[in-house]
RNA sequence: GCUCCCUUCGUCUAUCGGUUAGGACGCGAGAUUUUCAAUCUUGAAAGACGGGUUCGACUCCCGUAGGGAGCGCCA
């Protein structure tokens, strides 16, 4: 296949990721964030990221700060400090001003009681036309009467919202590197408030003078915004200001293929993180759902950026599947490097229940242990959590105890063959995997019984568990004292 | 209700008018094996429905059904 230089000098390209920080960086905002980043790197642009904070009530320094940490941990730097919306209130409040002063929006005295009257007016007639049979339906908007008014009819002491005097006629094209070419008819958008009567800049305002000053050159963000891209573009006309291009990418749904709920995933990148999954497993599973290179599956961050491209991704609304991604995870934790792994389940602990105490085992000895078990552990895990839970025993107290399974392994035959082994192996010279199985296997074949029948007692006394790492690597890394102890315990 | 979008195995997807419709996850079987994994081999599994266009349609067009998004002085 051919393979397109990584970033093609001085294309310009400029995109942002602009999450409303009334929560955490959730899965969709994560993938679309990806997006972005990708597209960047793509083409050598720079990657912005801005907090729409202007609604005050739903903003917290919590909420950016979570999506920072989110976005660092996903590995998504961004370029530059962090833009907060609210900080520029001054410069939205300026535009609009300028807007009113071209012509392009005007002041409406209506309060918010009469439009929503009205709306609903409008519903109710609609409905009872519905109930006569008849499909003459009008549109739900409402049309302010303020827009050819006259200034001088203007009631005293009621404050204006600022409108954008939107054009009527014709329609309002959005060409979209997701949607294709969609087209809004003018009379369907209604003259969007620009300006609140409080004097706050709203949503659409902010965004439009936000990404003009920013240099925003492509704006990839969720389908819900669809429509908004519509409005948008009519501010960006009336100012002038040149379009950016669009992308409007699907949204991810849960398993049921209803809307995304925290039940099924809707949780914020730090949960994520929490259950056990590294940054680039995610990151390859997220840029999955709804893009594709072929049949390739595994695709590392560099062959990402050079793939990347924003044509490539689908329309329809992809369903979030935890089994691909514990596969994907799985397959990373396999090709990650030993160290690597012992690093990020360090760095995990704080973030998970009973870290502390993993924490306290691992300084007070069982750090080199479960080093030394990783490879044998990596093999058989899909999460850093089930790492952690396949390396318990290496920390578990004297006597341990045993699991149903692991239980029902020691019966009588198997106590009185823990303590033979126990005998054999008290004054062994070398405890090495390799060492201790032959002299296992020198027991066996002396008794005639097969290697199974005696691994899986020894599995069980020595880690509560008929399910573990081989055993004569966790013999090993458990050490003499400690192994042989475990055994007695559980010797007849 | 209105506007817009979507529809290939259970899930994510490939296919850009001609293929035995491919891959991956998951599931089944087998090999390997001290358990569980990992690995390898292998099986089942899909074009929502109805009309067109065409020599030929999963692919293009229309309709139906189903799903989703948007319709705020929220973002």
């Amino acid at each position: 296949m051919s393979q397109k230089p990584a970033a093609e000098k001085s294309t310009g390209v400029v995109v942002r990721f602009a999450p409303s920080p009334t929560g955490y960086l959730h899965i969709g905002g994560a993938r679309t964030a990806l997006f972005n980043w990708l597209y960047a790197q793509r083409y050598g642009g720079r990657f912005l990221l801005r907090i729409e904070d202007t609604d005050r009530e739903r903003n917290s320094p919590e909420a950016v700060a979570a999506i920072l940490d989110g976005l660092t941990w996903l590995g998504l730097d961004w370029d530059g400090e962090a833009v907060s919306q609210f900080a520029r209130a001054d410069r939205h409040r300026a535009i609009a001003e300028a807007m009113l002063a071209s012509g392009h929006a005007y002041r409406c005295y209506s309060p918010p009681a009469e439009i929503e009257a009205a709306r609903d007016a409008v519903k109710a007639e609609n409905a009872s036309r519905k109930t006569q049979g008849r499909t003459d339906f009008q549109p739900e908007l409402f049309l302010s009467p303020w827009r050819d008014r006259p200034a001088s009819e203007a009631p005293a002491g009621v404050p204006p919202a600022i409108r954008l005097k939107a054009p009527r006629d014709g329609s309002t094209r959005v060409d979209d590197h997701v949607q294709g070419t969609v087209t809004f008819p003018n009379k369907d958008l209604d003259d969007l408030i620009i300006l609140r009567s409080d004097g706050n800049p709203t949503y659409n305002l902010a965004v439009v003078v936000d990404d003009h000053d920013m240099g925003v050159t492509h704006v990839v963000r969720g389908v819900d915004h669809l429509t908004n891209a519509a409005r948008q573009t009519q501010i960006y006309e009336a100012m002038g200001w040149a379009v950016p291009e669009w992308a409007h990418v699907p949204l991810i749904h849960g398993p049921d293929g209803a809307k995304l709920s925290k039940r099924h995933g809707a949780l914020g990148v730090e949960a994520y993180r929490a259950m056990g999954y590294l940054p680039a497993a995610l990151r390859n599973y997220l840029v999955r759902l709804g893009w594709s290179h072929g049949d390739d599956e595994i695709i590392s961050t560099p062959q990402l950026i050079a793939w990347f491209d924003l044509d490539g991704i689908g329309k329809s609304a992809a369903r979030f599947d935890f089994a691909k991604l514990e596969s994907l995870n799985g397959h990373y934790i396999r090709t990650t490097p030993d160290d690597e792994l012992f690093d990020r389940i360090t760095q995990l602990l704080p973030y998970i229940p009973r870290g502390n105490e993993v924490a306290n085992a691992l300084a007070s000895g069982a750090g080199p242990k479960l080093r030394a078990l990783m490879p044998a552990l990596k093999e058989r895990a899909k999460t850093l959590i089930d790492i952690l839970d396949g390396a318990a025993f290496l920390w578990a107290e004297r006597p341990l105890a045993l699991d149903e399974k692991a239980g029902k392994l020691i019966d009588a035959p198997a106590r009185a063959a823990l303590g033979d082994l126990a005998a054999a192996l008290a004054g062994a010279q070398e405890w090495t995997p390799a060492a201790l199985e032959a002299k296992v296997r020198a027991y066996a074949e002396e008794t005639g019984v097969k290697l199974g029948k005696i691994a899986q007692p020894l599995r069980a006394a020595l880690t509560g568990s008929s399910v573990s790492p081989p055993v004569f690597d966790v013999m090993a890394v458990l050490g003499q004292a400690e192994a042989l102890a475990r055994i007695k315990d559980q010797a007849g």
